[in-house]
DNA sequence: TCCATCAGGATACGAACGTATCAACCTCAT
DNA sequence: ATGAGGTTGATACGTTCGTATCCTGATGGA
């Protein structure tokens, strides 16, 4: 039941899980209240999945398809019409729950990220594609001529990662939006800042 | 049944708690599992807890205060002895996954962090505490006396928070152990390196 | 028209969950 | 020695879980 192109009802039925997921928690997403939550009967959720474990791995799959998609969108709208720092800066901010979208997505993902410690094929689905991410940030580092002494690719590893974890205390309100402002600017200038 | 300091049966528990949640996942942890992986009667579990509830808040506080004395401890151990690189790289260690103990400890924090989204008896665990390890970092920034554009907090942000998702990262086998060095090694250079 | 296939309703089943209950056992101060 | 309080074994209760089963309509090509 491997799903690339669902059909609307499964979608519907996925994006249930989402909803669960972000708001009462993946263990909270049972067959039956993804039923309700979809405006289904149970029965619908059995006959358009495999199971139970095969709609989880769909939904995965769903949602980082979404979000890739979403996070290229959004900044091709910005290229040719931008410089160097808006553009990183926007890849960049697609890691931090700064609307209901991202925040939603990044609750699931977190959620689906701890269980993959566990369950190889949620894991699979992390590990499908490389870094694109850190390639991405990579070469706009690169390509916004930094100093010489800037290492991009070191750069872009500890910022993907940097903004992540920040993104992640942003969820649990461990920091205030504008202090991961603060933070990411200041790298943001410390990396672009004017070449030797 | 909040336990400051768990009687011995206590300790035995919470740390079956914490085998299981590393290996099989917190879902994993019922009350009949904990107790076989304790060595005990599920009699015992329920006798010497308030309710499983109580008892997976009472395994959070413990390993987070356990992780805190050993971090605590193992840089106390440098301190006077080293330069404030060593100093800094062993504070950040702290965050990876680098031997057993780390790795399991990583791992059912990982899990309690997800689960805190939803919990907030377990949020409040996390957030109890300020941030006591990005002020360490930027005090060890600060005294290892950076160059004066360095702004020791805004680093600290970043590498705490960059080097937890490195460790996630090491967790779930998207990085090799030498590539995160690497990119500590040069943040760690790009930071202390040779001051104005 | 007829029937094969798809879609879904209604219900049940066995397993596992957290917890409650009741009796039995220890261990000491009295 | 004895009874009270702390500890544990054995077992059961009610719920919820994922899934299976059986049946009813709807749809559409022959």
């Amino acid at each position: 039941m491997v799903v690339d192109e669902p059909t609307a009802r499964q979608r519907r039925i996925v994006e249930a899980v989402w909803r669960i997921a972000a708001e009462r928690g993946l263990d909270m997403a049972t067959v039956r209240e993804i039923a309700v939550e979809a405006g289904v009967s149970a029965r619908v959720v059995q006959y358009h999945f495999k199971g139970k474990h095969d709609l989880l791995v769909v939904a995965l799959r769903l949602l980082h398809r979404d979000n890739e998609r979403r996070a290229r969108d959004r900044i091709a709208a910005l290229r040719d019409a931008s410089n160097p720092r808006v553009l990183l800066r926007a890849a960049l901010e697609e890691l931090l729950p700064l609307d209901d979208q991202r925040r939603t997505s990044l609750r699931v993902m977190t959620a689906y990220y701890t269980r993959s410690l566990i369950d190889p094929a949620l894991a699979s689905v992390f590990l499908h594609d490389g870094s694109p991410l850190e390639n991405m940030v990579t070469a706009l580092i690169s390509a916004a001529g930094p100093r010489h002494s800037i290492d991009a690719a070191r750069e872009a590893d500890l910022l993907v990662a940097g903004v992540t974890g920040l993104g992640l205390d942003l969820l649990h309100q461990r920091r205030t939006r504008a202090d991961v402002r603060r933070t990411l600017d200041y790298h943001l200038d410390r990396i672009l800042q004017a070449q030797p």
